[in-house]
DNA sequence: GGCCTCAATG
DNA sequence: CATTGAGGCC
């Protein structure tokens, strides 16, 4: 059986409500797995995807912030929800896939706005955050498929300037050093750049803050899909729905899309 | 020349772009006159107005609450702002009219929700703004209309139950009886009720906490349109548009519609 | 129930 | 620039 998978940070899954029916309809993933739904689980709105066949829903959400989701039209055994810094902070919800294979939804922390751990504590619960799933990953022995907004754009295509993001949280070495270790801890296959290889572009993000996100395309890869290199060969194909930007009220994160022989 | 003029508690100008645009082009009023605008002047979206030919504009706003305007296709006089109260509220502004009658906009003051000046200052407030026009309506010598939210329903079917509103500020008889004066000062003549008489439904305005506003059908008249008793003779037509109330994202009031030959 | 501001966060 | 929610007001 082949999984169509997709991820999205949506920025509010209510503020998006129209926009995540489109790319139901669109795209018709088996799995959706969300970042930033922003809504506790009481008021998550499942109708919303429960209408359009997603009966298999597994929820981490809080108040305000952060908050992930996993969406299905096949059956999920639920894998429990990791809270790896133990702070309360909902963003991890984890699956098990008909066929076996594990999925893992994360958001990792976006890092405030000084690269700095002593200025800037966010920065730190960042690199933290990642130095723990990286100890994590070292113990993980199942084929195991990981998405999510990790929130770093580890290689110099991956984002518009290199030389301009180098003292930018995303894309610092700092950050990307870290990001490398957590993919040697597990081996992880990066399937963005296996299916659409360096130096190609394959942004995921742009910036609210532009005029015209399109125009100046200053977009960075911040989104990913990684897996456990045994089962690299079963996937089929990788695609990030860059229009989907430019759609009413966008997220500032597109969807990307993965399909896997599960 | 007959003139037609609208008035309407739009609950912020801002939030109402989209039905206001349809009023205009569904009722091509020469006039419309606004409560409850809740936008400075220096922000106000004037050229939603000019460019359906309301190229004289009469502002007068504030920051968050309260703010009144008169737009209008046919030229217009600034004949000032009030502030009766001197505490720099944004609930008055006049202009003469092309024939020379006079009109007037007006916010009064919804009053809080206990119906007791001591226990409750707004509702002190409120009678003491209505004493001050009822000063000013005693020296006005002019032909003068004037239109407005007056928060106020005078008659028993001026709402849904005359009994279980008489404590419920609005209907309350100290308030009642504050109009009542303020009328008699100048001899105000009630268009809404020489053209629309008693006991004939006229409601202007239902709740936002009614599921189900037009099935409970819990109305209020708080709305307005007088004038002085030597142009009644002069006006054509009144009517309250209670079908804006369904209209998507609407006010919690409706527009009153006035032809008066000026 | 809806509108407004404001302070966080991204 | 765009979310959320708190608190005020109606």
């Amino acid at each position: 059986m082949t999984l169509k998978i997709a991820s999205w940070n949506i920025n509010s899954v209510r503020a998006r409500a129209p926009i995540v029916e489109r790319l139901l309809d669109e795209e018709q993933p088996d799995i959706l797995c969300l970042q930033e739904t922003k809504v506790m689980d009481g008021i998550f709105p499942g109708d919303l995807f429960r209408s359009r066949g997603y009966v298999h829903q597994l929820l981490n959400g809080q108040k305000m912030h952060h908050g992930v989701a996993i969406l299905s039209r096949v059956p999920l055994a639920d894998h429990g929800k990791h809270d790896w810094q133990d702070n309360g902070e909902a963003r991890h919800v984890g699956a098990r896939l008909p066929g076996g294979l594990r999925l893992e939804n994360v958001y990792i922390p976006a890092g405030g706005d000084v690269p700095d751990r002593e200025k800037n504590p966010k920065f730190g619960q960042k690199l933290d955050f990642v130095e723990r799933m990286t100890r994590w990953s070292e113990k993980l022995a199942e084929p195991t498929l990981i998405v999510g907004d990790f929130n770093i754009a580890p290689l110099e295509c991956d984002v518009w300037s290199h030389k301009a993001l180098l003292d930018i949280v995303s894309h610092t070495p700092i950050e990307v050093e870290a990001l490398g270790r957590l993919q040697d801890a597990h081996g992880w296959v990066d399937l963005g750049r296996r299916h659409i290889p360096a130096p190609e572009r394959n942004f995921t993000w742009w910036s609210y803050r532009a005029i015209d996100w399109a125009a100046s395309d200053r977009g960075r890869r911040l989104d990913h899909m990684w897996c456990s290199p045994e089962i690299a060969e079963r996937t089929r194909s990788h695609r990030v729905l860059e229009s989907c930007r430019g759609w009413e009220r966008p997220s500032d994160h597109v969807p990307l899309i993965l399909e896997i022989d599960a």
